[in-house]
DNA sequence: TTGTACGCGTTATCAC
DNA sequence: GTGATAACGCGTACAA
């Protein structure tokens, strides 16, 4: 029974050379190792099918590889895109992903912070739940990630700050879709709002505000409800806005599919009676039956930016505090209609 | 300038104790340490915010408190639903979730099998891409992982063999969803498979036989389009079997969506003129305007079982090879009608 | 061209 | 009760 081969040091005195001379062969490093027994610690290696402890090598170069995706929700397809590409992306720079889902809870935040941090990450990418951003919890947070250290990259959902940050351009995105229910005619329009305490969504509403201004028009208090990004707060919004209002612009698609929802359980059909509008173009709203007017995030370029942004950071050790908007898309489909 | 205390090394010196007492204190291990010596440690790791280093600590404990996982497709909202619960079902037993999108591709998940055994992952948990289950490559893998010694489960999609696998009762599944077809009073019923490869299709295959069989009916070879788990065959599944069958049965939700696509496209309507079933249940089911009738998977039972599954595995050195399989629930809604 | 020796931060064993 | 000392597996300056 041969013994099994499994570190550099098996495979050392296995050729009958040192350590080093393995290492350096086995790293592809600049070295003056002769020909012959380059080869044969080659061979060996690939015989016994040596593979090194990623773990010892992390302790040894200070650098695990690893990067930490902390989402709020991963089950919202806006973040499950947003993730499958980051970890496609990051892939090609030789780092693997390690994900959390915070729950939107601030409790969540900072305990995976500080488990990746624990865990060492090389850098970290961090959308902030809801809740964090509510009760200016966020001070914690950003008190907390700057003084890790580790270099940070926030991604969608921001507090102020001169951390990176990468984000779609809200108040435009808002601006277009609000001017194209204009044009088509809408004057009352309703608003399912996110949390005023996330920045997108303050950019969001300003950027409908700019739209109803430069068209002399203006929206009703009751006509905004403020509620979070989930489908159920799409339902409830719903309830307030149907039958008031000609046109909803539901901040985002979760939201709008639940004003759907509810638009189908009062009969009531879309565009027909409500022209409706959302926020993220996430898959299914190409897919539904009623496809959905919206705005679409460019999941792809802002993640592609987003790490090649954190991979800077890391590699150069520059601590650049980038702040990066990518313009959103008007999607025009067949949810609303010109009055 | 007080110098940064970052390692139990540092603590030691600053409470004048050696390294081994301060580690014992700070991992709450059985000690004799004196009451005031051990405040003492806790209150200076406390001040210093000392935390250790996971990947020393993994190192000298072998083990690094990371499950690997592997998954065909992120973004397909049945796998990120179930990465969520995973997630936060290993966060309870304190581990956290390496995560990697094998993008259906057979090299991808050697690589990234590799790569994560490379990582010293404790357990791993995999869903086999549909190119692996072809061509038989499968053996290629489940040479792999069982040449590792990593305690693997496999989820949802598995090859024949005796790793532990948890995975929907197909085959009772699909039975149902016919039934319900056939109660109806569908007679001439399209299928939309997966690839022929995949032993959950195969299941699904043979549960639609079943029904048919106890009905005295039969399912005509063309009425059969094999293709993949996507969108867009169920685009071009529609394409083959519109017009010419009473329902469809597309074996995954998100190629009934593609058969909704194509028959809005010909202005046809569901369940008017076609009836369809899908199958997993995946979230925008029960959400889209046209709500699909389908089989759900309980994706947080069957994960809360691969979990539990799996720690026991690691955490006991069990190797059991146990074989999970989970009933679905046919979830009737409003994409079949009565003939 | 190759080897020695130490460091990475933690845990584990045993002796005092 | 406490403290040396040796692992864990790899990387790397420096020496030969």
């Amino acid at each position: 029974m041969q013994k099994k081969i499994t570190t550099i040091k098996d495979i050392a005195e296995s050729c009958g050379v040192s350590m080093t001379t393995v290492s350096l062969v086995l790293n592809h490093r600049p070295n003056n190792v002769s020909l012959a027994t380059k080869e044969k610690i080659i061979r060996t290696a690939d015989e016994c099918d040596y593979r090194p402890n990623g773990i010892a090598r992390s302790l040894a170069t200070k650098k695990s590889n690893t990067i930490g995706v902390i989402v709020p929700d991963i089950s919202n397809s806006f973040f499950s895109d947003s993730v499958k590409s980051m970890q496609i992306e990051l892939d090609k720079h030789g780092y693997t992903v390690l994900l959390c889902n915070s729950e939107e809870q601030f409790a969540n935040d900072v305990k995976y912070i500080k488990l990746l941090s624990n865990r060492q990450v090389d850098g970290l990418i961090l959308t902030v739940s809801a809740e964090t951003m509510a009760d200016n919890q966020w001070t914690t947070v950003r008190d907390l990630i700057s003084s890790l250290k580790i270099p940070t990259v926030l991604y969608d959902r921001f507090f102020p700050g001169d951390q990176p940050k990468v984000y779609v351009d809200n108040t435009q995105g808002a601006y277009e879709l609000t001017k194209h229910l204009i044009e088509n005619g809408h004057k009352e329009i309703g608003l399912i709002t996110g949390p005023l305490d996330l920045i997108g969504t303050q950019g969001r509403l300003a950027g409908v505000q700019k739209a109803l201004k430069e068209a002399g028009l203006s929206i009703k208090k009751e006509h905004i409800v403020n509620a979070t990004y989930d489908i159920d707060s799409g339902r409830q919004g719903a309830k307030k806005l149907l039958g008031k209002v000609s046109a909803i612009f539901a901040f985002n698609d979760m939201q709008a599919y639940g004003v759907l929802d509810s638009a189908r359980e009062r009969h009531m059909l879309i565009p027909r009676d409500v022209s409706l509008v959302g926020f993220d173009d996430i898959f299914y709203s190409a897919v539904l039956d009623m496809r959905l007017t919206t705005v679409s995030q460019p999941v792809k370029e802002m993640t592609k930016a987003l790490c090649s942004l954190l991979v800077r950071a890391i590699e150069d050790h520059a601590t650049a505090n980038d702040e990066i908007s990518i313009p959103g898309t008007l999607v025009k489909r067949d949810s609303v209609r010109t009055i």
